[in-house]
DNA sequence: GTTACAGGGG
DNA sequence: CCCCTGTAAC
């Protein structure tokens, strides 16, 4: 059985609706992960999702982030609250298992800048995300760790890495934690299938004409454990959304899996 | 030779560029009157207009209010500034002769309530542009005062003439200074050609489906002098913006003028 | 640039 | 309901 999940930052989604429509009625994904809804519970257009076949599991705020997971199949489990006060005190966590697989949605917080107290934030958030993982997962299981993830793992993943070191995204304590968080036995789905391609998956607003230009980053990822790795039948990023009008300023990362080849 | 004027309240030029564009690009009129532009002159999307091969005259300020008037024919005199302190305090009156005839077109203000100062206001504005005329023209003379006048003429000429008795719109003192004016020497186009006809111009947003329901008003007029109106070929109002998305609470009047035809 | 919000206005 | 003006955030 061939499987598909994806994620995508949408950039508020009730103005993105009409869009996110289009690409799910395109791409079915199996399980969808969506970050900076930027909408309370209350008003998450619901209905136009469950109209196409989704449970939808919303994890709301007002005005900001804001997380989403949309999926075909009921989930067996589902984690709206961590109890770390760090990883549930804004709307950036929702985790289900779902056709025996966790799959972990974050909105990692941007950070602004280096020297702002939110990037501490943004370097606490990974890690408390790395440590809620391994103290309920082995490498073994079957998990994915999507979303957002806001960190540039490599100066492959910028489009001008000199310029760029240092800078929130590409920081190199920002890496380092990523790195640290994945050694336990996460695997960057995009890079393991694609070592060499320059897939960006957010293309700023402020640059003027940065997608036509391609002045990216790869921000959102696929980090899974081997044994979904293992599965992988493909992983690639659809630039289509960002190409058409009113984007998001990120596109979605796509993933499939033959959840029926042996381990 | 025919020639083709337009009155069309864009709320929002800015908002309504596209709908506008294409609009014009179906009906061609050779003088549009646009009202609530709501924006300053050095905003207003001037070229996108001129492309379309307009002469383009905006009487603009910042937020509300705002008038323009596009000619596919140099006009032979224009007036931006009445003199009148009353007239000229807001953006609400810009006047043209084009083709030998006089355009006026006005932003009536609404009059917010009967007890408003706005009211006042508003009476006083209509007082003016009709003393404005009568010192100027003859009823003799080519002239078309047109525009949003925000005023309901007659009971056919909103959805409940029973309910909307004096509210704002549908006032006896508003209609009695209409009135006063147009005896001067002012023909109510529309209704001259179509004595019976509910034909409305405006329906409300805050009204739920008010267009679908027909729950409008007629506050958009061409008001002419004899011999415009009896060079006058037909008048109608165009509900296809109206229908459309996002549209204008208004919709544009159109009056074809046989420009060659004996007076 | 683009979203969200609040507040004024119709 | 929809526009505009601001502000904040990314």
């Amino acid at each position: 059985m061939l499987w598909k999940v994806a994620t995508f930052n949408v950039n508020g989604v009730r103005a993105r609706l009409d869009r996110l429509l289009a690409w799910i009625s395109e791409q079915h994904p199996h399980v969808l992960c969506l970050q900076e809804t930027k909408c309370q519970d209350a008003v998450f257009p619901r209905q136009a999702l469950e109209a196409l076949g989704y449970e939808v599991l919303v994890k709301g705020e007002k005005s900001f982030n804001g997380v989403a997971v949309l999926t075909q199949e009921t989930p067996e489990s589902v984690v709206m609250e961590t109890g770390d006060p760090l990883l549930d005190r804004e709307a950036r966590f929702l985790a289900v298992q779902v056709q025996g697989v966790w799959v972990i949605n974050t909105y990692v917080p941007q950070g602004r800048s280096p020297d702002d107290p939110a990037f501490q934030y943004k370097l606490d958030f990974l890690n408390q995300v790395g440590r809620w993982i391994q103290e309920r997962f082995s490498p073994q299981d079957l998990l994915i760790w999507t979303g957002d993830i806001n960190v540039a793992p490599e100066a492959i993943d910028v489009y001008d890495p000199k310029r760029l070191e240092g800078e929130v995204g590409f920081h190199p304590e920002e890496r380092a934690k990523l790195k640290e968080i994945m050694a336990w036995g996460l695997v960057d789905l995009l890079r393991r299938l694609h070592p060499q391609a320059k897939q960006f998956t957010f293309w700023d607003y402020r640059l003027p004409k940065s997608f036509d230009r391609n002045l990216g980053w790869r921000l959102d990822h696929m980090l899974v454990t081997e044994p979904m790795a293992h599965r992988c039948a493909e992983c690639f990023v659809d630039t289509g959304p960002r190409g058409q009008s009113k984007p998001s300023d990120h596109t979605p990362v796509v993933a499939v899996f033959d959840m029926s080849s042996l381990s």
